[in-house]
DNA sequence: TTGAATACCAAGCGCTTGCTTGGTAGCGTT
DNA sequence: AACGCTACCAAGCAAGCGCTTGGTATTCAA
């Protein structure tokens, strides 16, 4: 494992994501994403995050590849498997990717803010495609499915309880810290600007850091 | 106006609550909930909150009250007509309860307790039917009504701004503070149970203002 | 007694939706 | 050359959707 490479907020295009990224597709828990399956959930995840599950059509995902409505189904069982197929792998990326972060930081505390940056970055789309959509459209999701993904985000979510309890919050239940957090942290999407000329995503950052973790 | 009469937490059946609906319907800001439009208004709210907008069809709301689909058109231009009016009625409602709790409390952190205690009822369908749409649906709304929709729900959040102001947050940046509380704040919904044996409504307030209002 | 307004029904239109079916082109393997 | 596999097309079905239309029963004021 190399230990200085910090995961970065540059998108998709640098090689230690890419790196990443073949290592996942290699364990066989992330779908190639230049197969045509792949590009599927690459596209289904972009029209999800934008427009919302119900209001995008098998149509569109079709068309976003170059492919009749039809074709879809040789992919996917249904529709809602494509979106539980999405959250799955948008999980299991998210999870690899702050592991790494954490790891790369050295105190309790900047373990926690590389938490806070990683699920900024991800939630903004600067990192995590798709991560919204986890959050936004969980009610799309059947109960079945639900159970799925779900087994996935314990993984990512122990990973927040660890390093919160090492970090020593007030109060000392990491469990209701995290609650809070995540939502302090999802609703930002709905208003912070990562590319605008206020509060920076590190600004945010440290924001969010002194009221959950002040010292 | 009356001082004792701290807005309760119990729905609404208590004479407080409908007499503040009383006044709201009197006023001409709130649709009468005897009348045919409130009582679809109701329906629509119950089922929105539960299956969400999408997934809700006119046959089920009008099928609630009794008539049939095409009737709903007698009363609303559209069906995301429907959804805009629920929404204004609920910041109406929401904005009126709160600017009472807010009224009845005397010290500045005992206010923000307040708002942060109404909001909870109001997200946990305590007090406030309908109101978690305003966060869940917020999508489905086209530019237009949004725009309605957000004329009323700036002078719900003023009394916030203010409150928090008045309570010396850590940073002293209300605005900033009001954001991730309310994404916080949302959140609950999807874990925190009111009715548990757990963590009780009050005590989660007091978790809450003890983060974000520490002293 | 008339007329307007309110609230609703009965029927169905036009459209979109997720999904199915039967078939085919290209490609690597044997 | 024959096979099988993957990826896709062409066409369309069945169901459900929001919404429209033309008409009726009831109520209440003039």
């Amino acid at each position: 494992m190399q230990t200085n490479a910090q995961v970065s907020a540059q998108g998709n295009g640098d090689p230690s994501t890419q790196q990443l990224i073949a290592s996942l597709v290699a364990e066989g828990v992330l779908t190639d994403p230049e197969s045509p399956r792949g590009r599927l959930l690459h596209a289904a995840a972009r029209l999800f995050e934008q427009k919302g599950f119900a209001r995008t059509t098998v149509r569109e995902i079709a068309a976003e590849v170059g492919i009749l409505s039809g074709s879809i189904f040789h992919h996917f069982a249904s529709k809602e498997d494509i979106l539980c197929t999405v959250m799955q792998e948008v999980t299991v990326y998210a999870r690899a990717r702050m592991a790494h972060a954490v790891a790369a930081a050295e105190s309790p505390r900047e373990k926690l803010r590389a938490c806070i940056v990683c699920e900024l970055e991800a939630i903004h789309g600067l990192a995590v495609p798709g991560f919204s959509i986890l959050v936004v459209e969980w009610r799309s999701l059947s109960p079945d499915s639900q159970k799925k993904v779900l087994r996935l985000r314990d993984e990512y979510e122990q990973i927040w309880l660890d390093t919160i309890a090492g970090a020593h919050c007030p109060g000392d239940e990491p469990a209701l810290v995290r609650r809070l957090l995540v939502g302090a942290l999802s609703h930002t999407y709905s208003w912070f600007k990562p590319r605008g000329r206020g509060l920076s995503l590190s600004d945010l950052a440290d924001r969010v850091l002194l009221i959950f973790a002040p010292q």
